[in-house]
This record gives structure tokens, sequence and C-alpha cells, in this order.
DNA sequence: AGAAAGTAGCTTACTCCTGAGCTACTTTTC
DNA sequence: GAAAAGTAGCTCAGGAGTAAGCTACTTTCT
């Protein structure tokens, strides 16, 4: 474990190597790991974006609207799926979004099975300032880190990432 | 990125590259792979614990007890306070737990506004294969990496876990 | 062209969590 | 040793998600 502090997961798995000396623990070491840190952070940009008005779950429909660029539009199917979110789910959320003036439903001129999700002026400026925010929140949480081994995680992340998408379905 | 095959983090910072060159997206390397690791494991554990009839939660509420070791007895608070879950969830959780014999609830003879909360035999068996059956699962995740890899993606995490512990509150 | 299959978005019922407020009990303070 | 402050666990209302089922529309098949 390298001369490191430490943390709650070492904690866990000491606890572990005492009552249960047979388990092989080591994926704890990394998932455990990533669990915590995904929940700390969640927590943290919640924060963040509350300012603004919106949640987390808020904030990914209208970063992923912002991100597809002019005009800014999207069907509630795109980002469902894009979100891993059920229909169910995203039509809560844009229920939410649109009584906020932040996005607007208009219907689909080709399908007429569909809608079109659009972002408002408001939802455009809101989005450009929040993510800004989220973004400098991670990266101050990013510098206990250099730059090559914030570079070195992210390819062991992705390593990994790439290997659960795989064997998804 | 060094030569590795793109992923969906990837895919999600050149569109932010097009859309707001002027943004640093570079902890989305980490923290946007961290979220999609945790919620991609997170469910996969989830089916992991399914045939023992427990979620992930009261997996995780059950291992606690486990970890204590004998008498796999601790009161309500302290399994809230490590869970980090409100005392509302940690009642519904013990709730359900109790209903299917997994674990029982007997009154802390030292304080009488206290419980105790102890793993049934039943519960005791269940965490045991559980417990196997999830750090199998996981060992088969981290498989994309060899052992030298996978130490080093722990260290990384743990000094970026620790660094999220210190600001908190 | 008509039937069958598929898709889009919404609604409903349910789950599980949080936050606030409650009662009962314990500890601290003066 | 009585009053104040703190703590333990529960209840209730509200929020946000899922799964399943619905209607309306589109695509595919023959």
């Amino acid at each position: 474990m390298s001369a490191q502090r430490k943390d709650a997961v070492d904690a866990i798995i000491e606890q572990w190597a005492t009552v249960r000396p047979d388990l092989d623990t080591r994926a704890m070491e990394v998932f455990g790991r990533i669990y915590r840190l995904s929940r700390a952070m969640g927590d943290r940009v919640e924060k963040v974006y509350a300012p603004y008005g919106i949640s987390r779950g808020e904030f990914d429909v209208l970063a992923t609207l912002r991100r597809a660029g002019e005009p800014y539009t999207l069907s509630p199917r795109q980002l469902s799926s894009t979100l891993m979110l059920t229909t169910g789910g995203m039509t809560g959320r844009l229920d939410k979004l649109e009584r906020a003036a932040l996005l607007r439903r208009s219907p689909d001129p080709h399908d007429r099975r569909g809608l079109q999700v659009t972002l408002t002026e408001k939802g455009l400026a809101v989005i450009d300032e929040a993510v800004a925010a989220g973004l400098a929140a991670q990266t101050a949480a990013l510098s206990p880190l250099d730059d090559e081994q914030a570079d070195q995680l992210a390819d062991l992340l992705r390593t990994l990432l790439a290997g659960t998408q795989d064997s998804e379905h």
C-alpha cells in the first residue's frame, strides 16, 4: 500500500482480514474507494450547483443539451439514454426544468410521437456558469495529485471502465 | 491519453472542447470515470446480491455487523454513521432485515434509549456467502489490470480520497 | 394497403432515501 | 438535585428514481 496514510477503506479491509482472513479483498482497495469518491464528489458538486437552483441530475440534462451545440436541442429519448435514466425519470426532470424556464418542450416536426427539448436563453446562461463552477470544484479535488499522476489515474480508470462496458448485456 | 481506446468520457470531453474550448476539463477525465464506474459496479453487485434476497444497502448493514466480529452486534446509531445514512433510513433497512430474520433488535442493557442490532445465524450465513460472491464480481471487474496497475490505482485513489475527507466540514 | 411490430413519451404504483419533528432517556451544568 | 442540553430511535411528508403499462404514432412486413 506504499507509505501512505491509512484511510477508511484500509480500516475496513483490516477488519475483514481479522474476521475473514480467507477473503481476497484486493478488489475492494479499488472499488471501495471508487464508491466513496463518487459519493463524496457527488455531494460536493451538488452543493456547487445549488446556488443555480438545480440538482445534479438536472445539471446533467442541461449539460447534455449544451454539449450538443446549437440549437441546443435533443429528444427526451436521446437524453434519457445518454443519462442512463428511465423515460419516467426523464419526464420528471424535464417537468421541473421546464417549470423553471431553463428549457422548453416542443413537438418534433418530423415525428408526431416525439418531442424536442431545447435550452432557453436562461438555461444556456445557467449551465454555462454552473459547468465552470462544477469543473473548478473537481479541479480543486484533484489537486492532491500532480499532472502526471492525474494522467496515470485517468488512464487506469479508462481501462477499467472500458472493461465494464464491454460485458454489459 | 496514451494509446487507448476511446470511452464515453473521452467523447463527452471532445464535445465540450468543441462547444466550450475555454473549459479546463482535465478533472473530468478522472471524476467522470469514477462516477460511471461507481454506477456500473453498483448495478453489477446489486445483481450478485439479489439471489440472497438482499439489496446493496442491506448488504452493507449485514457486512458492517459481520466485520465487527463476534457477537456481531452494533447500535443503529453506529450503523447509520458508518454507512453515512440518516437514522430514518436506517430504521427502514433494519425493519426489512429484521422481517427477513437476518438480524434482531434488542434493548441496550446500558442505555434505555438505545438498541442493539445483532446478526442472526441466518444473517451470518447469508452475509458470509454474499460477501464472497460480491468480492468475486469485483475481482473479475478488476481483471483488465495487472497486479502492479491495480496497486498503483489503489494508491492514487487513496490519495484522492484522503484529500476529500480532510476538507469535509 | 392492412396488419403486426416497434418506438416515444407519459402515468401510476412502489421503493428508498432525506429532513424535520417527536418522545424517551441520559448527561451536563450550576 | 433540578433544569438545560444532548442523544437514540422512530414517524411522517416529500423528493426522485424504477418498472410496468398506457396511448399515440411510425415502420416493417407481406
